[in-house]
RNA sequence: GCGAUUAUGGUGAAGUGGUUAACACACCGGAUUGUGGUUCCGGCAUGCGUGGGUUCGAUCCCCACUAAUCGCCCCA
């Protein structure tokens, strides 16, 4: 018998199973992201698990560690490329241009989505292979006031939550000629020094010469401090939208902090960039991850269409409330718990136990053939407000000891009342 | 992909090259008859991640594998 334990398939590396004691916490978790959403006024788009590896190589971006080397891609059986989702915005934007949402009369689209993403990774703290993204994304408005109601919408779903510690940092990547002039200037600052450097941030200079800035080995090297800024080669419509949306988030009473070395992981991005950090086991980690990515509906085959977006994970939303000592877990219990004694009251505590759910009430019984004493146990960890006991006596008098757990009374009600009566002591 | 640490019952864990693998929690049972949350007593790993090797003998030594945890890279 034991020995078969070994042979057991076990878990996938770096997935999880969230069991009965965790899986009211998720609930609550999705309840309240579902609240949130409806108060700012965004739907659900659900969206396939997997998709064309294509639409990942493109929308995600060909040179992102995501797409080079942490794709869980396969061939189905007619030999197609599919890839599990490393993220949610290539599918929502995939979704937008098949289905011409552009064409819709409610614009912009202001979605959300809640379901487990994919990266072939280590695991450590706050990375699993599998894990959960809530995310949102609207499609079709350019108004800095969208960038700032999805920080918003972030912001409150985790206030709701009870999290206090957050940190909003903030940058903007300007627009593409923005970029291409601080591109330009990172290599020029960079170059005759770079030998001075790890080999990481020289493979980076030609490559993506922002990512040095990120580096945490030469993080004390002078020419950081003195690197140029892309706040500094933001053209003028750039700057004048990212004080816009600075503006808002001010008036809105949201603070910020800005950090010119913000910068995200995926090519789309453009415009504003933003992270959300929080606590998790001492260190800061990001919670969530989000900005303005103008050219991927149009990099996709839809029409030119501004886009503004966020993810974050429920893990590390997880690890931040372990951090805060917020519990999301309510006190479950039970209206009333049966008691048998003996088989025929066994039988008949089935049939009651029926009619009581039938009447609303949370009702449960013993299923283990325990003895009294035990069964009042159970009805303890349940945390069972009430104890119904039937034995021979009661099956005589067709009436039953109904045993109030808080305070220790006992009445006897007869079995046909035995709903209405509960029904009155619980209100 | 790289590095470090770890791997004993349902859980947390102690432990030794050699007859019965501590302890605690949980669970089950008992303390006279059918009643809980306290107390007392008893039960509960033929087994120490998997596979090899060293040895008269290994849970304890060696190797490989697997997994977990943490860090790097990167990210949510």
């Amino acid at each position: 018998m034991k020995e078969e334990y070994h042979l057991l398939i076990q878990i996938p590396r770096g997935t999880y199973d969230v069991l009965p004691e965790d899986s009211e916490v998720w609930q609550k978790i999705e309840e309240t992201a579902r609240k949130v959403c409806a108060l700012f006024n965004y739907k659900e788009i659900r969206t396939p698990i997997f998709e064309s590896t294509d639409l990942f190589q493109r929308g995600v971006g060909d040179t992102t560690d995501i797409v080079q080397k942490e794709m869980y891609n396969f061939k189905d059986r007619g030999e197609r490329s599919l890839t599990l989702r490393p993220e949610g915005t290539a599918s929502v934007v995939r979704s937008f241009v098949e289905h011409k949402l552009f064409g819709l009369p409610n614009q912009p689209a202001k979605l959300y989505y809640i379901g487990p993403m994919f990266r072939y990774e280590r695991p450590q703290s706050g990375r699993t292979r599998q894990f959960t993204q809530f995310g949102v994304e609207v499609l079709g408005s350019k108004d800095p006031s969208v960038d700032a109601e999805i920080i918003a919408l972030a912001m409150t779903f985790y206030k709701t939550l009870g999290l206090k510690k957050l940190k909003l940092v903030l940058n903007s990547l300007g627009d593409p000629e923005s970029r291409a002039a601080h591109h330009e200037a990172l290599i020029a600052h960079f170059k005759p020094s770079i030998g001075e450097f790890c080999e990481d941030c020289r493979n980076r200079l030609e490559k993506n010469p922002l990512r040095i800035l990120d580096c945490k080995k030469d993080h004390d090297h002078p020419l950081m401090k003195t690197a140029p800024s892309i706040i500094d080669f933001l053209t003028e419509p750039a700057r004048d939208y990212f004080e816009k949306v600075k503006g808002i988030l001010d008036e809105m009473g949201i603070a910020y902090e800005l950090d010119p070395t913000l910068v995200r992981g995926l090519d789309y991005y453009n415009h504003t960039t933003f992270e959300i950090m929080g606590s998790s086991k001492g260190a800061i980690t990001t919670l969530t991850g989000g900005g303005r990515y103008n050219g991927l509906v149009s990099e996709l085959g839809g029409p030119e269409t501004p886009g503004v977006g966020f993810a974050l994970s429920i893990e590390r939303l997880l690890l931040a409330l372990e951090v805060e000592n917020i519990s999301l877990k309510s006190e479950t219990s039970l209206d009333c718990f049966i008691a048998a004694i003996g088989e025929e009251a066994g039988r008949k505590a089935a049939v009651i136990l029926n009619e009581l759910r039938q009447a609303g009430l949370r009702a449960d019984k013993d299923y283990m053939d325990r003895k009294v004493k035990a069964q009042f146990k159970q009805a303890d960890r349940d945390r069972s407000g009430f104890v119904i006991v039937i034995g021979d006596e009661e099956l005589q008098a067709q009436a039953a000891k109904v045993r109030n757990m808080a305070d220790g009374s006992q009445e006897e009600v007869a079995f046909t009342e035995l709903a209405d009566y509960l029904k009155a002591k619980i209100n």
